[in-house]
RNA sequence: GGGCUCAUGGUCUAGCUCGGUUAUGACAUUGCCUUUACACGGCAAAGUUCCAGGGUUCAAAUCCCUGUGAGCCCACCA
């Protein structure tokens, strides 16, 4: 069985030949069974080139969970979607033809968004494919196909039907750039240098005394309703309820009290305008104000700002400051830095601009929610603190419409006549800005004319529901039974309140059950300073050369053991070099071993008992790390043992017993068999995570058919004797240096004592090192 | 402001749950070596006293407290 290996070093040249082989025999086909495993793998969405190495490692180490399944007699189902729907694309195209949405017409942008995420879905594939990704990746999924869309619409549907989508005209937060409500959940912050400006406002009815405000908004002082100050402020406490003039607008507006003001910062004084922050948002709210609409939604001033109607928010502004000087009623101007609210997408500030928007019911949920949490294993553990942080504070309805695209349509038309929504029946897919009203009279008036709505649906809309795509909820019900709840979910650390939570939210409000029954969440790849890669940085690496030069096993294996899981990680292209070594370590071993035939053997030499103890010991140790999809255990084990016990110790030990220099053919043999033994179980426990060189050998050495059909090697019944090995290490440097120091060639014979506890190893010490033993 | 995580030789990292031998390994450095798997190799050397301070203890990198610094998440920010 065993045959030769050729070359001196592992060639990554063979990973193209081994792929084509697993593809032909379909070795990681799905049929439902009874021990069904289930990956709910996350569909990378593709935003740009090149696609980030850490979001190789992520799925290489997906794939490792799928393979550590396998391994472990589980019928795997590993499907690969891509994400297609959303802002990213748009944003992308828009760059890339220099035009914007509005410029062109509404069929002819999503064409070209079609085509840009064509190109960038196919860099993806492939380099999943050159991984070894041994999920589904020909019948892959996208979240913008017909069938997928109508699953998004048909639960749209479905939560409408039951009064969990609402419509609601609120304060939102609103993109400017690229025109459209986002939630709070893509919202991020940046630090910016703005100008605090003191203005003064005269207060009606003492002559010449004024109220200085301080406010880094003052183009919104036409939407100016109140001004408040701290109850307890002593400065001010006499002045509430007193009126004031608003300098330009000449409108009058009552002082109030309020403990959202904070006495230490700029006056005190607040001027409360629709809508400079969140805060705004609640005073108005809180004391029943009307709103009034500064910004519309091309980010320009309104009529409502009079002479600065028209204007954009920044020109105005600066206008304002201006004016204000001329009329002396600025009072001082201060330089702050100030944490602004930005659109996680566009990079823009957001306003926060009324708007009609559909709403799915959330807060009404959480207390469920974080009760079901307790339900799943969270992998590492110390990442459910994120979505719990996150679950503590949302304090609103998720809104989920969209003003763009490229995106899933909104199955709603609303009568002409009498403005009626008429919601079409599930199970088929709707786009109501192009296509027919199918209700062909209005369920209220019987009117005949219908406008489609044009707003699309949050990307998050359609990705929360992948574990009921994936299992064919609604379209196979024998396959949905069998395969949902699913498994798992492995996903990136970034995603945890978006991903992870609306599809908490989402598949608990649709199948009443949570989605999953393991988390498994990973860290960032950073770049070799520990920085976050970025495009502005000019510090992203493209995986797909490192993956070309060093081969998709080096990739993974440096993945699983650079860092521990669930922490971020550094990208340095040393190490996956030195991952590259290992391989060629392992070949080299292999390729001794493949010089002995497969033996049986009746009794082992001590020697031979020991280092199978050590790999029963390794295999204790993988098993733990396997058992918690945590490659980094097994990966830095495995390479631990391998090369600086198995290769530098125990193979110098017995080589002399394998080759038959003066030893019986039952000695001979306990060395053949326990080579092959070793070995053997390195390869199956090496097997997740380096696919390629491991199948290759062991199809070389034992067996016609691949690994990967094998089962994960159980612990053998060994006695303990792994307390010898430091003393066997400590033995053999002994040697080594005493010949070193002797200016003895390592071949030549040395005198020297076996210590007693090494006794029983005596004839392979002897024979590795030519010792003359001392009496 | 709240939470999470981290701080170990030049760099990265293991160990810390359950305190006890000369603190693990890799990368880099230096020297020697082509020995029937491997120079993508072997052997060896040098290098840390475990962020700081205090405490518990016969004994602390490991437990407790305080502080400092870093990263991340969340909130606030006129």
């Amino acid at each position: 069985m065993t045959e030769k290996l050729d070359n001196k070093s592992w060639n990554p040249e063979l990973e193209s030949k081994i792929m084509q082989k697993w593809d032909d025999d379909q070795l990681y086909s799905f049929i439902p069974k009874e021990n069904n495993f289930v990956i709910d793998t996350p569909p990378p969405y593709p935003s740009g080139r090149p696609w980030h190495i850490g979001a190789a490692a992520h799925y290489a180490q997906i794939d490792m969970i799928a393979r550590t399944a396998r391994m472990s007699g589980e019928n795997v189902y590993f499907p690969i979607g891509i994400d297609r729907n959303g802002l990213p694309v748009e944003i992308y195209t828009e760059k890339k033809h220099g035009i914007k949405i509005q410029d062109i017409t509404r069929k002819e942008f999503l064409s070209l968004c079609s085509k840009s995420l064509d190109e960038l879905e196919e860099e993806i594939l492939h380099i999943m494919k050159i991984l070894g990704i041994s999920g589904d990746l020909v019948n892959h999924y996208r979240t913008d196909s017909e069938e997928y869309r109508t699953l998004t619409q048909s639960t749209f549907i479905e939560l409408w039907n039951n009064g969990c989508i609402y419509l609601a005209n609120r304060p939102n937060n609103y993109d400017c750039y690229t025109k459209t409500t986002i939630s709070d959940a893509e919202i991020t912050y940046t630090d910016i240098k703005t100008k605090l400006v003191y203005i003064k406002f005269n207060l009606i009815g003492s002559d010449n005394n004024t109220i200085t405000i301080s406010s880094t908004r003052p183009e919104l002082l036409c939407a100016c309703k109140i001004i408040i100050v701290h109850p307890d402020d002593k400065r001010y406490k006499k002045m509430i309820g007193k009126k004031v003039r608003t300098p330009i607008f000449n409108k009058t507006i009552e002082i109030r009290g309020h403990h959202s003001a904070k006495m230490e910062f700029g006056t005190g004084v607040v001027m409360v305008c629709s809508y400079g922050d969140q805060n705004d948002v609640l005073l108005f709210r809180e004391m029943k104000l009307d709103e009034i609409i500064a910004i519309d939604l091309n980010g320009k001033m309104t009529d409502a700002a009079g002479k600065y109607s028209g204007l954009r928010v920044e020109i105005a502004r600066s206008q304002i400051i201006e004016d204000l000087k001329n009329l002396e009623c600025v009072e001082k101007i201060e330089k702050i830095r100030h944490n602004i609210p930005i659109s996680e997408r566009s990079k823009t500030p957001i306003e926060i601009i009324p708007m009609k928007e559909y709403y799915l019911k959330q807060q009404n949920e959480i207390t469920k929610i974080k009760q079901l949490c307790s339900k799943i294993k969270f992998h590492p553990k110390m990442h459910k603190q994120m979505l719990m942080n996150w679950l503590n504070v949302i304090s609103m309805d998720w809104p989920i419409s969209r003003r763009r695209y490229y995106g899933t349509e909104i199955p709603i038309w609303y009568c002409k006549n009498c403005f009626e929504p008429q919601v079409p029946s599930p199970g088929k897919y709707y786009a109501p800005w192009k296509d027919k009203c199918p209700i062909p009279k209005c369920s209220k008036c019987k009117s005949t004319e219908f406008n489609g709505e044009e707003k699309i649906l949050d990307t998050w809309m359609d990705s929360s529901i992948s574990p009921l795509f994936i299992t064919k909820f609604s379209t196979n019900e024998y396959f949905f039974k069998k395969t949902y709840p699913t498994s798992i979910r492995p996903q990136a650390k970034d995603i945890v309140r978006t991903w992870l939570y609306y599809t908490l939210l989402r598949c608990n409000q649709i199948s009443e059950k949570v989605p999953w029954s393991n988390v498994w969440i990973m860290g960032h790849g950073l770049d070799n300073k520990g920085l976050k890669m970025s495009k502005s940085l000019k510090n992203a690496i493209d995986p797909l050369p490192i993956i070309n030069k060093f081969g998709a096993d080096a990739f993974r294996f440096w993945s699983a053991s650079i860092v521990n899981h669930g922490y971020d990680f550094r990208c340095s292209i040393d190490k996956i070099e030195s991952a590259k070594k290992f391989l060629s370590k392992l070949w080299n071993i292999s390729r001794f071993v493949s010089n002995f035939p497969i033996v049986t053997c009746k009794k082992l030499n001590d020697t031979d008992k020991w280092i199978l103890s050590e790999i029963n010991q390794l295999i204790y140790n993988c098993k733990a790390g396997y058992k918690n999809y945590n490659f980094f255990i097994p990966s830095t084990k495995i390479r631990e043992f391998t090369w600086n016990i198995f290769a530098s110790h125990y193979i110098e030990m017995v080589k002399n017993r394998a080759y038959g220099n003066n030893v019986s053919i039952e000695e001979k043999n306990s060395a053949i068999y326990t080579l092959h033994k070793s070995l053997s179980s390195i390869l199956l426990l090496l097997a997740p995570i380096t696919p390629f060189i491991t199948d290759y050998i062991w199809k070389k050495m034992y067996s016609e058919n691949s690994i990967h059909t094998q089962n994960q090697i159980e612990l053998g019944n060994y006695d303990d004797m792994t307390f010898l090995t430091c003393k066997i290490i400590e033995f053999n440097s002994s040697i080594w240096n005493a010949k070193k120091n002797n200016q003895i060639a390592l071949n030549k014979q040395i005198e020297m004592a076996i210590p007693k506890e090494l006794d029983i190893f005596k004839n392979d010490l002897l024979a590795m090192h030519s010792i003359k033993q001392k009496k």
